[in-house]
RNA sequence: GGGGUUGUAGUUCAGUUUGGUUAGAACGCCUGCCUGUCACGCAGGAGGUCGCGAGUUCGAGUCUCGUCAACCCCGCCA
């Protein structure tokens, strides 16, 4: 075989047009069809480019080319070079972006063969994902993968270009760290300097860039990988990707704009989409009570709609003795629902059931009148007055859930979705975001008695909830009771949503040491323990702390919404399984004894 | 940690309900024919530890028990 240089492509397999006929050209790629009609054998070529079609003609090129070019089989490396010809009337290929040329070959060499491959590799494939994962090289020739890996690239030279432009610094942070107690387990790496000790890789860079904002890098960001040794779903893997920022002295309406911008920018790049901003704003409370979850899809409107008032007084006990007892009665409207049959209505009766729901009161508003079990309880009045508020008009149907708040608001909020899809509700066109803010700062944990960060031990309180912390301290509720002040404090913590999926987190942090530091003590972490794992932060925080905050934006997950994907494996190139092996390098693996004895580690 | 689904040719699946001759189909692979194909066509052929292990039985892809793996969901993941 003769030196490559020779062979080296002069074009890319998606680029010739009727514009090049005539020129003598050389491409190289894979074989992805071979078609031999015996007189008449064509070729077609791919690369990341695209698809080219070459021909050859027994009559017109030699017997040798002929034999070499009819060995040829999917997946073969080869270079190929001739003459660029319009192909005849009536053969041209409208699918292709090439289709109206091909290359009448005169030399063909064989770069490298290829084992008949496990899967074919086509757009359309339906290998399992394990043996997709195992070849993930042979998976990612196709396009559809190509495209979504290109997609991704895209999107980080976006971002990169544009917070670069917006004077932000990328800064690298360590992946040998220690374990902070953040909420997720860590991946842990054994020191063989320092025995019995250990690294833990960052879930991510939280603490590192508030301490490069207190060393003055006032915008800071980073393509983050972080760690989490939990769990997989299929939008989850155990390493994945944040487009991390962290600014100082901002309220959280400039890391809005920023995030908004770099958004925007990326859609308008990436998609040519353009997305409007500024994003609506919706206080959590606000966004359980219409939506019933905190990362409404906005998609479609169906928004919960409370009738305690209605009922309250009605004769029905289910209704009036769970809104004497603290609890609501709520509805949501389906368009043209009426024709629910006994058995839609059982299907979503067990749906809500499954989601705890004690039941599933309706009304269908039928042309022949309304279907309802609950109207000789609530009576016509109250019922018309239900329709009303909820604007039912004949031919829908409402759906009432009765209990405590939050799980009438979480139940109706997963009906509404099932509902949504169901029905088809959703506009698959629209791209709507929202910012969901002012998440309470503590959760109440029924099984360890105790409060915990909902989000972030490092979220700032709102203003106006900070005299709760002062309050608290002379307070003799239990903290099980949700008017206990600590309850009621909110956190200047906000996420960012697109179609109902959290895309992006973040909050303004407590910049001041004793806020911090109480915060952690109100989270059951002594002083000891906190100065132990936290120590270096609290003391970074003794030496001039700018007021700062941030977001980190699920690079994943973005990129996933962008190519209309449904799991995050398809846009990482070389993902994990949902027990987070790699199936290509088969890690993790087996390590040898005398890796183990230098670590000073043994297997149990 | 819990629940569900799946595992049969290189691949995607059928066959398992009710145990019984030589386990089928499509695609892929191999051979031959074929001058305008592009999902080429036509003819022929090769290809199987039925995930693994044990048991029941005259006989197991099929029944029983165990086990392994993958995927999905709950828990978990700010």
């Amino acid at each position: 075989m003769q030196s490559f240089k020779s062979l080296k492509r002069t074009h890319n397999c998606g680029q010739l047009t009727i514009d090049n006929v005539g020129e003598r050209v050389t491409l190289n790629g894979w074989i992805q069809e071979y078609r031999n009609l015996g007189g008449l054998l064509f070729l077609d070529i791919r690369d990341r480019y695209g698809l080219t079609q070459v021909v050859l003609n027994p009559e017109k090129v030699s017997p040798q080319l002929f034999e070499t070019a009819s060995k040829m089989r999917h997946e073969f490396v080869v270079a190929v070079s001739g003459k660029v010809q319009k192909r005849p009337e009536g053969t041209e290929n409208e699918k292709m972006k090439t289709g109206l040329i091909e290359v009448a070959a005169d030399m063909i060499e064989l770069l490298s063969e290829s084992k008949t491959p496990p899967f074919e590799i086509v757009d359309e494939v339906d290998a399992s994902e394990v043996l997709r994962l195992e070849y993930r090289y042979l998976d990612l020739r196709r396009r559809p993968l190509q495209e979504k890996i290109r997609v991704r690239h895209e999107a980080t030279m976006a971002v990169r270009n544009y917070l670069s432009k917006n004077e932000f610094y990328e800064i690298e942070t360590p992946l040998l760290m220690r374990s902070t107690p953040e909420g997720a387990r860590d991946y842990v790496v054994p020191s063989r300097v320092q025995k019995g000790k250990f690294y833990a890789l960052p879930q991510s860079p939280q603490l590192l860039k508030q301490i490069l904002m207190i060393s003055g890098f006032d915008k800071y960001f980073q393509l983050a990988r972080c760690l989490r040794d939990e769990d997989l779903r299929a939008d989850r893997q155990p390493e994945h990707t944040q487009i991390d920022i962290e600014m100082s002295f901002v309220t959280k309406d400039d890391v809005f704009a920023v995030a908004e911008g770099m958004m925007a920018d990326l859609f308008e790049k990436v998609l040519g989409v353009k997305i409007e901003t500024p994003f609506p704003q919706y206080e959590y409370e606000e966004v359980m009570n219409r939506w019933g979850i905190d990362k409404p899809d906005l998609r479609f409107r169906m928004e919960i709609i409370d009738i305690s008032d209605i009922v309250a007084g009605s004769e029905f006990k289910v209704f009036s003795d769970i809104v004497k007892n603290g609890g609501v009665v709520k509805a949501i409207c389906l368009k043209d629902g009426a024709g629910y049959s006994r058995r839609q209505i059982d299907e979503l009766t067990d749906f809500a059931k499954k989601l705890g729901a004690g039941g599933l009161a309706y009304i269908l508003r039928q042309e022949k009148g309304d279907k309802s079990p609950i109207v000789k309880f609530i009576g016509d009045d109250v019922k018309e007055r239900i329709c009303k508020e909820t604007g039912a008009e004949t031919g829908d149907a409402v759906f009432i859930i009765s209990d405590a708040r939050i799980k009438a608001e979480s139940i109706l909020g997963q009906l509404r979705l099932h509902l949504g899809k169901a029905h088809d509700l959703i506009d698959r066109e629209s791209w709507r975001f929202c910012w969901v803010t002012r998440f309470p700062l503590f959760e109440y944990n029924e099984e360890e008695k105790r409060l915990e960060a909902m989000h972030n031990i490092v979220s700032s309180p709102v203003d106006e909830d900070m005299h709760y912390l002062d309050e608290a301290e002379s307070c003799d509720l239990p903290i099980s009771d949700i008017e206990h002040p600590l309850r009621k404090i909110r956190a200047e913590q906000y996420d960012m949503v697109l179609n109902g999926v959290e895309l992006a987190s973040g909050s303004i942090r407590n910049h001041r040491r004793d806020i911090q530091q109480r915060i952690l003590n109100i989270l059951g972490m002594s002083d000891e323990r906190a100065e132990k794992m936290f120590g270096f932060l609290l003391r970074a925080l003794e030496y001039g702390a700018p007021p700062h905050g941030g977001i980190a934006a699920g690079l994943d997950r973005i990129v996933a919404l962008m190519t209309g994907t449904d799991s995050i494996r398809e846009v990482i190139a070389f993902p994990k399984t949902a027990t987070a092996q790699s199936l290509m390098d088969g890690a993790p693996s087996d390590i040898d004894d005398g890796q183990l004895r230098e670590l000073g580690l043994r297997k149990s």
